[in-house]
DNA sequence: TGCAATTAAATTGTGTGCAATATAAATTGC
DNA sequence: GCAATTTATATTGCACACAATTTAATTGCA
């Protein structure tokens, strides 16, 4: 046995590890690309954004909800999510109100529009499946595998 | 047992799967975006953005490739691939040129700078593991399950 | 009470993603 | 051979993402 080292991975071994195909990180970003635009047709005919979509389902599960909420339900911040709620806004699927007891909290509500958005959604998870041909229970273990992970990273 | 209804999922489950922690298309892009940060000051450091990072792994293991070639490589559109190929060419990591055997093309290949890169960019894969609390053989099944599902979605 | 530290959103600036369209070179059909 | 089609890239316009900073409101605590 050679004496100890320090732990090192051998160089070889470091260049496998630069090779496109054995990145974790691109093969969850260009699947994460390719669903988003799975997505895109179904939710343009509501006329939303896929982001736009999730700011939604948070809001169709707990109305009311603040910027700083949806961006922790999200994982997305301000810088993302003013803009994209102001455009909301003025498309007429929310609401922007200060809170009078926290002036600097913004609290988004559904407007009507939005919550009669949520009908013709409840169609979508369908249509998606239809596209993806792998069992549901593999899609579900797979998911519950992404959301441990992204915990872990915290 | 009742008549044939045509299949319809009934709309409590419909309901069910419109929920945020449902879905499979969050896990991915929530998952994709907090690596994508955590690559973020890595990349920094060689003066690189998330994106170019990946163009270069493509790169690092066949160089001169065209537009085209590098788009089906990370799957992304020439309206995505152009302006960041610019950016990489001004930065001095990347050249572009016309192909003289079909005038169409535009041949991305690297410079000494972005061959020099990659002696620093063999540290980054040990680097992202270290922030990952997970066994390889793990992350590695589940790369294989998401390559695997972004080809039968195709 | 007073004011420094913290918190919540918004703003600024840069870099993607992508649909739709435009431009130009190569290929095909006749 | 050459017009019609196809292919390769670029451009335009819009909507994210996010780091860094700013502004304003609240909290803590001496």
């Amino acid at each position: 046995m050679p004496k100890a080292q320090k732990m090192t991975v051998p160089s070889s071994k470091r260049a496998q590890l630069l090779k496109l195909d054995n990145q974790l990180c691109f093969a969850l970003y260009a699947l994460s690309n390719r669903i988003t635009r799975l997505y895109q047709p179904l939710l343009a005919e509501l006329g939303i954004t896929y982001p736009q979509y999730l700011v939604l389902l948070v809001l169709w599960e707990h109305d009311a909800r603040s910027v700083g909420e949806l961006g922790r339900a999200l994982d997305l911040d301000s810088g993302t999510l003013t803009p994209l709620l102001k455009r909301m806004e003025s498309n007429g699927f929310v609401s922007r109100l200060r809170d009078a007891d926290d002036e600097r909290r913004v609290v988004v509500s559904l407007t009507t529009a939005g919550l009669k958005l949520r009908e013709h959604a409840l169609e979508i998870p369908g249509a998606l499946a239809c596209q993806i041909d792998l069992p549901l229970s593999e899609l579900s273990a797979l998911r519950i595998q992404l959301q441990h992970l992204r915990q872990t990273i915290e």
